[in-house]
DNA sequence: CTCTCATATATGTTTATGCGAATATGAAAG
DNA sequence: CTTTCATATTCGCATAAACATATATGAGAG
C-alpha cells in the first residue's frame, strides 16, 4: 500500500526513465557515444568511425541530442557533436562495474520472450 | 583518451552494455525494481503492485534476474524476489539525476525515426 | 545564381519485443 | 494419487524501432 502511492506519483518519472534508458539500449548509439568520449566529431567522422550509413548515423544523433547526451557546434559547413561531459562519463561508468560483474548473465538476457533456442557450445 | 583502440576491444561490451540498457529501457521492468526497492515481495504481491498480468511480470523477473538486477529465494511455496543491492540503487539515482535535467528533451525522444505525428495535446 | 558537399529527413521493409491468453510445471495439502 | 495454488513458459499478434535507400535542405564556393 505504501509502494502504491509513491508508485503512482513516479508514475511520469518512471516513464522518462524508461525512454532514457531506451536510448542508451542501443548499440549504435552507444558506438556514438563511445567515440565521442575520444573528443568532438563532425557526422563525416562518425560515420567512418562508428561504420553506419549516414543518414542512420545522423537520426541516432538527432536521438541522443534530443535526449540530453550531446550537443552540437558548427564550424565552416561541419556540424560537430560534442558529449554532454560529467553525468554522460560517470553514468557509462557505473553501469560497466554492473556489466562487467554479470556479463554471462546479461549476454542471456537480450529478449523477455526467448522461448526457442536455449543455448549451444558457442 | 586513446578511444579507437579501445573501442575496438570494447566491441563485446558496447554490446553487452546495449543489452544491459534495453532491459532497464521498459517501463514495466522498472516499475517492478521501484517496487522491489521498498522490500521483497513474491510473484503475487508484485502481479498486484505493478498492475500486469501475472505472466508478464514472470517473464520481466526472469529478465531482470538473468541480467543480475534481481535474486530470488523460496519460502513456502512462494518465491521471492529481492533487489541486488548497491549497484542498482546506485545506478537509478544516477540516472534520475541526468533524467531530471533533462525532462522535457527525453519526452520527445521516443523514438529516432519519428517523422509523423509531432505532437497533440501531451 | 548555380553547383556541390555536408547533413537532415522521409519512406518502405524487416526485425525485435511487449502483451494477452492459454497452458505447463512443481510443490504442498488432502 | 489427486487437487490446488503459485509461478513459469509458450503462442500468436500488434507495434515499436532499426535499417537501407532515396531525397530534401542549407551553407559555401565558383
Amino acid at each position: 500500500m505504501v509502494a502504491t502511492i509513491e508508485r503512482d506519483r513516479d508514475a511520469g518519472k518512471l516513464a522518462l526513465a524508461a525512454n532514457f534508458f531506451r536510448a542508451l539500449g542501443d548499440l549504435s548509439r552507444l558506438r556514438i557515444l563511445y567515440t565521442l568520449l575520444d573528443g568532438d566529431k563532425n557526422v563525416g567522422e562518425l560515420v567512418q568511425l562508428v561504420g553506419s550509413s549516414q543518414g542512420r548515423v545522423s537520426n541516432h544523433l538527432a536521438c541522443l541530442k534530443q535526449c540530453g547526451f550531446v550537443d552540437t557546434r558548427s564550424y565552416s559547413k561541419y556540424v560537430y557533436y560534442r558529449l554532454v561531459d560529467g553525468q554522460v562519463r560517470q553514468l557509462l561508468k557505473v553501469s560497466q562495474q554492473m556489466i562487467a560483474g554479470n556479463a554471462k548473465l546479461i549476454w542471456a538476457c537480450t529478449r523477455v520472450d526467448a522461448p526457442e533456442e536455449a543455448e549451444s557450445g558457442e
